[in-house]
DNA sequence: CCGTGTGTTGCACATTACGCAACATGTTGC
DNA sequence: GCAACATGTTGCGTAATGTGCAACACACGG
């Protein structure tokens, strides 16, 4: 179904791209000329899945793209459980909680709920982050092993703060430990001033991962360290793991 | 561009659904046979714009959804100066706001905030309401004339509650009143116990309208009435309307 | 004013998506 | 346990459908 194919191709740079895209740019991507792309994107803009910018003439997402976002996750046990736990988990620590999924070198974020803590910092549901970086995405790699990791970051790693880990081996390092420990942390390696913790769960059946994490101000870490925060997540991570079958909390 | 018309219609269809789509329905729907139904629907899973239940072999929205509605807005000014309204009207109301848009004879709801009131009711993003039921759709419906309301209500109007409006006359009276007052107002017609006002702001351009609104439990109806209320909601949609031009507020 | 970029529309061709049928796999009822 | 049904997927031949080309309309900048 080539045709559908490229649609949604379009759909992807979109995406990508943050949210607006003209005809050409789109022909381009795609490998057609403008006319198909033209038609592609009014096909797709007919019933609101995106639509035309009058002023600009580019495309941008439409109201159906969120109606489709909203029942997301509405039948995955995990990520609908999942968001339950965020509550207990912003409750119990007074920071902020992640929920997140993989998709390639990036981490998606599905939700966020901030603590009682003054200081809050999260970003909007459907963001990226890259996966490297984050907790949230550390805690998802480290689930793979180190050839599919090397294949996916054969392109390299960006940093995004002075703290990033850009080279490929200090990174399966880094994982090696999460394996070990069960928590990944990312201190000050996706934002300035920001640490985290997380852990990831997936489900025994589908083979579905999503993980847990908990951000806060790198000056509001404990003089007991993370110890406490880590106790919390990792409860939450075993409550949920053992609702939806992650077979590493079985025995015990 | 019929294929492609033809899997917008499949991705409503699972937006109207709540999530879920089986391939034989999707092909009765869309007057296929299955075998296109299956096509369709498996090249829109190819890049994660949906993907298939394992378990059920149902088809739900993936990733790509989330990230498409993420930039939703971005590079609309009206929603996205609407979304930093929302701050001030829940801080100066201490109630939930809410931000929505018309799609046919629903509002879908863009983003809620809640305020300090401990009683707060709201629902996700991308949700949809009655618009006849809800102070944010009758905000909008109030921008059309009664010919295109008719035309729109042709197939009758459901009740969410008892106090709602089930018959078009009484509804059009209530919108001529919206129209003179400039405030649509829902005393639980949506929900049991819960009260909204709202305005509409159209952007001068697009001709497109957001409606900005407050909602609170009916108890806490201040002795004053809801003038206060509404006197932050109007300023509010005033300083909106000013900054994307609605023509409205231009004479004074 | 022309030159370049854009988005859209006719048209003729052949690529591509369609229905049919068959298969595989549950699920229900006796 | 075995029909009878419903479901999702796959080949195959046909023709309907999407494609590139070219031309047009429009906006922008030198």
């Amino acid at each position: 179904m080539q045709s559908i194919e490229r649609a949604v191709k379009a759909l992807k740079l979109m995406a990508d791209q943050g949210g607006e895209v003209s005809v050409s740019q789109t022909g381009r991507h795609l490998g057609v000329t403008r006319s198909t792309a033209s038609r592609i994107l009014a096909s797709l803009a007919r019933d609101g899945l995106i639509e035309q910018n009058p002023a600009t003439q580019r495309y941008q997402p439409g109201i159906l793209s969120l109606q489709l976002a909203s029942s997301f996750g509405r039948n995955i046990d995990l990520v609908a459980q999942g968001e339950t736990e965020l509550k207990r988990l912003s409750e119990t620590t007074g920071h902020t909680s992640w929920l997140g999924l993989l998709s390639g070198t990036e981490v998606v974020v599905l939700k966020t709920l901030r603590g009682s803590f003054p200081i809050h910092f999260s970003v909007e549901p459907g963001q990226r982050l890259p996966a490297h970086a984050a907790a949230l995405g550390k805690a998802l790699l480290s689930l793979k092993d180190d050839a599919e990791i090397r294949e996916l970051y054969s392109a390299g790693l960006n940093a995004s703060t002075s703290r990033t880990i850009t080279d490929i081996d200090p990174l399966l390092r880094d994982l090696a430990g999460v394996r070990e420990s069960g928590v990944a942390r990312s201190h000050q390696e996706l934002f300035e001033g920001i640490n985290a913790i997380a852990i990831a769960v997936c489900e025994a059946v589908s083979g579905r991962a999503i993980a847990l994490s908990i951000s806060y101000p790198t000056f509001a870490l404990p003089e007991d360290g993370d110890r406490p925060m880590i106790e919390a997540l990792m409860n939450c991570a075993r409550d949920l793991g053992q609702r939806v079958g992650d077979q590493r909390w079985n025995r015990g």
